[in-house]
DNA sequence: GCTGAAATCGCCTAACG
DNA sequence: CGTTAGGCGATTTCAGC
């Protein structure tokens, strides 16, 4: 099932808190039409369930000096599930790594990466990344401009899809 | 120059609140080490000048029933920058597409997407993606299993660069 | 069970030094 | 940047549906 447990306004919040984090409890109260305690315990009851995992101020990049982005395709040697884990962990610890996600396909993994520089980028490929343990092959594409980049979930999608199966 | 025109104070504010953006503003001043009348000053000044975008729940998709992650790489007809806008005006409008970067090399674009099941996915890649006007090339993978996915940027990276130049 | 109302507590946020 | 101080939001408690 869709929205598992979720109500309307439980589904409101999640999407006003992912729209503005900082929300005050009362506003957020009084968008989803309930009075700020009762609103409260939901909230508190949706990061308890996960449903919200966290809550993080977006920084812009650029303004802090990291200019270039990255996505970088990984073709590993082995794919032993001990191997793919291996290689995963390692991501876990390279900070210009911020996402790592296995594919399907011709590729094993993408990686989406930030450096300040092409310099310190081509560093980390050539000192870390392709001298890792089982790594194969690395094709990497520079972020020529960013488009689009929402961070969350099409919370329209959601509600489209409920009311079609109600 | 890196981190142009923030002072460490700054700086420590930006990875707090990305870290916890609902942090409150006592708690923040304290964990930078000044009172809280100056800090929030910094944090409307970091927001007037865009260092920080907005404020976010993170919502765990799977909870919301996006069972569905994909990457498609988009190759255009025509690389005009006209085509080029237009394709990525067209990407706003689809919410299924999160994030729409421009990249070098062979293909044009790279799209996160995420979606309720695969057939929905589906439906969208052939009845919108791939039927919309100039788009040449579209090779998606799935993503098996997230292995990381931080938002923002590493705040340790840049602080090693400016000790470094310091 | 849930929600809403009232009251307390703590934070936000001005004004000033 | 710090301190003070007033107003508002957050959060608990309690009553009602």
């Amino acid at each position: 099932m869709a929205g598992t447990g979720l109500d309307p306004i439980d589904r409101k919040i999640l999407a006003e808190l992912q729209a503005d984090g900082r929300m005050t409890n009362v506003e957020l109260a009084r968008r989803v039409g309930i009075s700020a305690p009762p609103c409260l315990r939901r909230v508190r009851t949706l990061e308890e369930q996960g449903y919200i995992r966290g809550y993080h101020a977006e920084v812009d990049p650029r303004r802090l000096s990291f200019e270039v982005q990255v996505f970088a395709m990984v073709g590993l040697q082995s794919q032993a599930q001990s191997d793919l884990s291996a290689f995963e962990e390692r991501c876990g610890k390279w900070p210009l790594v911020r996402e790592c996600h296995m594919l399907n396909g011709e590729v094993d993994f993408i990686l989406k990466c930030v450096a300040p520089d092409l310099s310190t980028f081509q560093d980390f490929l050539t000192s870390e990344l392709l001298a890792a343990p089982n790594v194969g092959s690395v094709k990497t594409s520079l972020v020529i401009r960013g488009a689009k980049d929402e961070p969350g979930v099409p919370f329209e999608v959601l509600e489209e899809r409920l009311s079609r199966s109600a």
